[in-house]
DNA sequence: TATCAACACGAAACCGTTTTCGTTAAACAC
DNA sequence: GTGTTTAACGAAAACGGTTTCGTGTTGATA
C-alpha cells in the first residue's frame, strides 16, 4: 500500500522547499525551468494529486453541494437529482446526498452536519412534515452563515432564496381542462392534504378550470390524503362513494392504481373512466393503459437549481437578490385519455 | 451574516488560549470546571460548531463515503442508495453519489476526483462499459492506496475486495422453476449480452433449470439485447418470431413491455403467457396485470455494504481479508404468473 | 524551608496546501 | 568598487482544528 504523496514528500526528495515544489507544479515564473521540469516529472511518475481536503481548508470552499430530499425512491426526485449530478460534475462539483424522509428532525440534522464546513451551498426540497410545522429555522440559519440555497419543487415563500420550480397550477389546470375538453364532467381529484405547497397549487388550477369552464367544484369529488403515501382502501372506498368520468391525481402511483379499480369495476379507459396523474416516470410509460399526465420535467428542473447555487456560490458579490424560475409543466398524452 | 464562529475567536474574548477552550469543550480532565463552563457557555451562546474539514484535515478521515453507479434513474439503484444512505447516517456518514451514466471514462474521472482525499472509502456498481472492457485499474490505484471498495450488484472476479451480490443465478433459476411447475414449456428469456455479470449468472440459473427439468434450451427463444435499454422494436419481433407460453426478463422493464405485447396479440396473462421479470420496483407492483418479479432486496444490499465498508474504514488493523455476501433472493408473486 | 506532586493552562507541532514576503546571489549600470 | 536590479528560491503565516509536551502556581509534605 503506497499512501499518498505530499508536497513535503517531493520537497524532501527533490532537496528544495515546498514552497518551490507548489509553484513549480502551478508552473509559476518564479521557478527556473529546470527545476520546474524536475518537479514535474517527480510529481508524474509519483502521481502526485493535491488533497482534496487541505485546499478546501485553505480556499474554504469544498466543491461539494449538498442536496436534502425527502425520498430517493421516487422517480421526480430521482431526474432532479440526475440533473443535478451532470450540471455539477461538469462544473467539478460532488454532490452529497441526505434524504429526510419527509421529515423535520432528519432535514435539519442533515443541513446541520452539512453546514458545518462540507458543502458550499444547499439545494433542497422541504420534507412534507417541515411543510406542515412551517418551522424554517434551520433554512434561516444557514443562510445567515452565508451558505445559499436553492428551494426546488416543494418551497416556502417565508424564506427568501433562489428556487425552482413548476407551475403546478397550470399544470392542475391543463389536466382538468383536457378531460373536461374530452367531455367529462364528473372529474374526480385525489391529492394531499394542503400543506404540501405542490398539491394546493394542483387543486386551485383544478379548481380554476372548472370554474373557467362554467362547472360546479363538487367537494365531494375531492379526496385529500393525508401524505403522498399509497392508502388503497380509502382509494376505493372513495371511488365505490362518488359518480366520475375521469380522474386526475397528484402522483402517478394515485393514478396507475385508480385506473386499476376502474377496470375492476368494469369502466373502459379512456371512454368510461379518462385518467391523468402527475410526474412522467416509468410507470405513466409502461403502464397497461399508458397513463397520461403532467411532466415535471425534474432533470431540468435540476440542472436549473444547480446552475443557480453554483452561480452564487462562484460570485464574488454580496448583494441578495434572489430569483424564482418557473417551468412550465407539459402534458405527456397517452392512452388513458382520449386523443 | 454573521459568520462562523472558530475556537480562535472563543480564546480572544476569553482571553483565554486555543488549546484550552478546544479541551474545554471536550470536557478535557486537565480544564477546571469554571473554565469549562465559561467556554461551553459562550460556545453554546455563539453556536459554535467545530468546522468539519479541519478536523478531516487532522485526522485524515473525511466521514464521507463514495457511491459510484451507473445510473440513479433506476428503482434499483435507488434503494440500495436509501439502504446505503440510512446505515451510513447512523453512524455519522454522509453520502456522495456519484454517476458513471454506464461510461468507463466518467466512472474513472468520478473516482479519481473522490480519492484525492474527498472520501474514506467506494461503494461501487461497475459501469456496463467497465464490465465489457474488463479494465480495472481505477480499482486497483484506489485500494493501493489503502481505500477500501466495496462492490455490489455489478462486481467483478479479478478485483479482490468485499463484494456483495444476490445469486443471480438462483433468482434466474427459481423464476424459470416457478414458469415450469405451472406447466410452461416454451419460455423465452430476455436478457442482455453476457459482459454484464448480473445477466449472465440469471442466464446461467435458468438454463439449469430448464436441464434440471429435463427441458432442452432452445438458443431461438433468447432474445440478448446489447444493454438494459429498452429496444421496442427487436423486442416486438422477438416475439413475432418465436412460439412461447411464458416469458423471463432480467428487468421489471422488459417484463412490463413483453406483457404489453402480449396483450396486444390477444394472449391472456397469465394463462396463455405467464411473464416474471427482476427488480421489485413500482411498475411490477402497479402493472396490469401485476408483475411476478425476482426481488432483489437493494435496500438490504445497500446496508450490508456501508456496514461492510464502514467496519473496513473504522478497523484498525491492516488484514487483508475480504467477503463476498450473497444475499437470496425472493419471488414475490403476483398476477403475471398463476398463484 | 526545600521538595514535590497536582492542577490548570499555554506553546507549538501537525495535518497539506497556498501565498506573501523576504533573502541570496548573480548580473548589470555607473 | 558600489549600488541596483532581477531571477530563483525559501521561510513562515494562514486555514481550523487536535494533541503532546512543557511550565508556572499552588498546597502539601518532609
Amino acid at each position: 500500500m503506497k499512501s499518498k504523496i505530499t508536497l513535503k514528500d517531493i520537497a524532501r526528495e527533490l532537496e528544495v522547499s515546498i514552497s518551490t515544489v507548489s509553484k513549480a507544479l502551478k508552473n509559476s515564473e518564479e521557478i527556473s525551468r529546470d527545476t520546474k521540469e524536475k518537479v514535474q516529472a517527480f510529481a508524474r511518475l509519483y502521481n502526485y494529486k493535491p488533497n482534496n481536503i487541505a485546499i478546501s481548508l485553505k480556499n474554504k470552499r469544498t466543491k461539494n453541494i449538498g442536496v436534502v430530499i425527502p425520498d430517493i425512491v421516487h422517480h421526480f426526485f430521482t431526474t432532479v437529482i440526475r440533473g443535478i449530478e451532470k450540471y455539477a460534475n461538469a462544473k467539478g462539483y460532488n454532490v452529497i446526498v441526505c434524504l429526510s424522509e419527509e421529515s423535520f428532525d432528519k432535514e435539519v440534522i442533515n443541513m446541520e452536519m452539512l453546514a458545518n464546513g462540507s458543502i458550499d451551498g444547499f439545494i433542497m426540497s422541504l420534507s412534507s412534515e417541515t411543510q406542515a410545522k412551517k418551522d424554517f429555522n434551520h433554512l434561516k440559519e444557514v443562510m445567515e452563515q452565508g451558505i445559499p440555497v436553492v428551494l426546488f419543487d416543494r418551497i416556502t415563500n417565508e424564506i427568501d432564496c433562489d428556487k425552482v420550480i413548476i407551475d403546478d397550477k397550470l399544470g392542475g389546470y391543463l389536466a382538468t381542462k383536457k378531460l373536461i375538453e374530452q367531455g367529462k364532467r364528473k372529474i374526480a381529484l385525489i391529492t394531499t392534504d394542503d400543506y404540501l405547497s405542490v398539491s394546493k397549487a394542483r387543486g386551485q388550477g383544478h379548481r380554476k378550470a372548472l370554474i373557467d369552464s362554467g362547472l360546479e367544484v363538487d367537494e365531494s369529488r375531492i379526496l385529500k390524503l393525508p401524505t403522498m403515501e399509497m392508502d388503497e382502501e380509502r382509494i376505493r372506498s372513495f371511488f365505490d362513494s362518488i359518480e366520475f368520468d375521469a380522474v386526475l391525481c397528484v402522483n402517478e402511483i394515485f393514478a396507475v392504481f385508480s385506473m386499476r379499480v376502474a377496470l375492476e369495476k368494469g369502466l373502459k379507459i379512456p371512454d368510461d373512466v379518462a385518467v391523468i396523474g402527475f410526474t412522467n416516470g416509468l410507470l405513466s410509460k409502461y403502464a397497461n393503459p399508458s397513463l397520461t399526465v403532467v411532466a415535471q420535467h425534474g432533470e431540468k428542473m435540476g440542472e436549473i437549481s444547480a446552475q443557480m447555487l453554483i452561480d452564487k456560490v462562484e460570485s464574488e458579490k454580496e448583494e441578495e437578490t434572489f430569483q424564482t424560475k418557473i417551468l412550465e409543466p407539459t402534458l405527456v398524452v397517452r392512452d388513458s385519455t382520449i386523443n
